[in-house]
DNA sequence: GAACGATGTACAAAATCCGTACACCGTTTT
DNA sequence: AAAACGGTGTACGGATTTTGTACATCGTTC
């Protein structure tokens, strides 16, 4: 498994992203700047796309992948902010190439997978209905979600750890009082 | 040219070397820790000695390469003193895991090249006698590859900077005095 | 002295990488 | 308008690299 290839790839895309926005990037541009052949870029990624959303994928994976409890979840967001900060003009050109749509469809899959993990962990002795579950799920999905969009189209200047240490008790803290009260309105409705 | 596969068996060593003396390592271990075929290793290298040597070949011609004068070469060395003050515990368990003898070859065969660079630009113009000039030679030859031993040997603690700097004065200062004698002496012997 | 783990080697198969060539498209130049 | 240019995406054969498996050897350990 040449992987190292593939990492070479993403390093040197990274490295034009910090410098240029998406669209002014070519393949052959990525291809010289870690002197392999332009097929063996084709080989890897179908392309300049294919590539972005493995890199995006990529650090959403480090971010959820093995983090299970709030505590460790938050370090896995820490992690994932100093990425983007020291990747700042990275971030934005991405930010500014792709449509908001396609970048809240991804945040809104991290978000999600997010919550629920935390949901999973809080109501798993509980009887919610799955109405409510979902619907509670979906509000928390938007708003972390729409910090994060927020935080990056504001230039990321909140400090990561603060902000995502206040957001993590927050979450915590209401995600379990929202899911009790759904509980309640589920046990009201079947009397 | 998976270029990179080698890198990562070269970055696995070092870091190996950063907790164990060399003979501890094995060919495993390495392959292990940058996940590839046991082969591969044996591709790239005929043992883990050749792996070393390559490692030590790459840093000297990081520091010969292209440094032509004294100031470039003076960059040179400092960038290498400061790969070596990074990995000090990877150097000092091949300076404990290698002959002394070894260790020597090595190093003088980079201070022989550095001043006989030295030289060459010093008394392009000159004439000296070929013995002289070879006696002076391996005079500074033994002096450098002696200090950085000792440097080495004293825990690389005075820095590298300062050190080098002055050592750099001292090289072009006295090298082309002790030329020049070595010419006036090959002077009188022609008379 | 048997079991073990590491070494170094051999070889074939699989995976990866490269060179070349081609069709396509949008932009720029003539 | 036609030609030239530069980028994209694809195809394919051949070269290079990586892997899996197996084996003989050697020093250590039990």
């Amino acid at each position: 498994m040449a992987q190292f290839t593939k990492k070479a790839i993403v390093e040197a895309f990274l490295k034009l992203l910090n410098e240029k926005p998406l669209d002014k990037i070519t393949v052959k541009e990525i291809v010289d700047n870690c002197g392999i052949n332009r097929n063996t870029f084709y080989y890897h990624f179908e392309d300049i796309r294919a590539l972005l959303t493995f890199v995006i994928d990529g650090e959403v994976e480090r971010v959820v992948a093995k983090h299970n409890d709030v505590e460790s979840l938050e370090e896995g967001f820490i992690e994932a902010a100093h990425f983007a900060l020291s990747n700042k003009r990275a971030v934005y050109h991405i930010y500014n190439s792709v449509s908001r749509e396609e970048l809240e469809r991804y945040l809104k899959g991290i978000a999600e997978e997010v919550v629920r993990r935390l949901a999973e962990g809080l109501d798993a002795a509980r009887e919610v209905a799955e109405l409510d579950r979902e619907l509670i799920i979906h509000f928390y999905k938007c708003g972390l979600s729409g910090m994060v969009m927020d935080w990056v189209g504001e230039g990321m200047k909140a400090e990561p750890e603060q902000m995502i240490r206040s957001l993590g008790a927050l979450l915590e803290g209401s995600v379990s009082a929202a899911m009790e009260k759904g509980r309640q309105r589920a046990i009201k409705k079947r009397l």
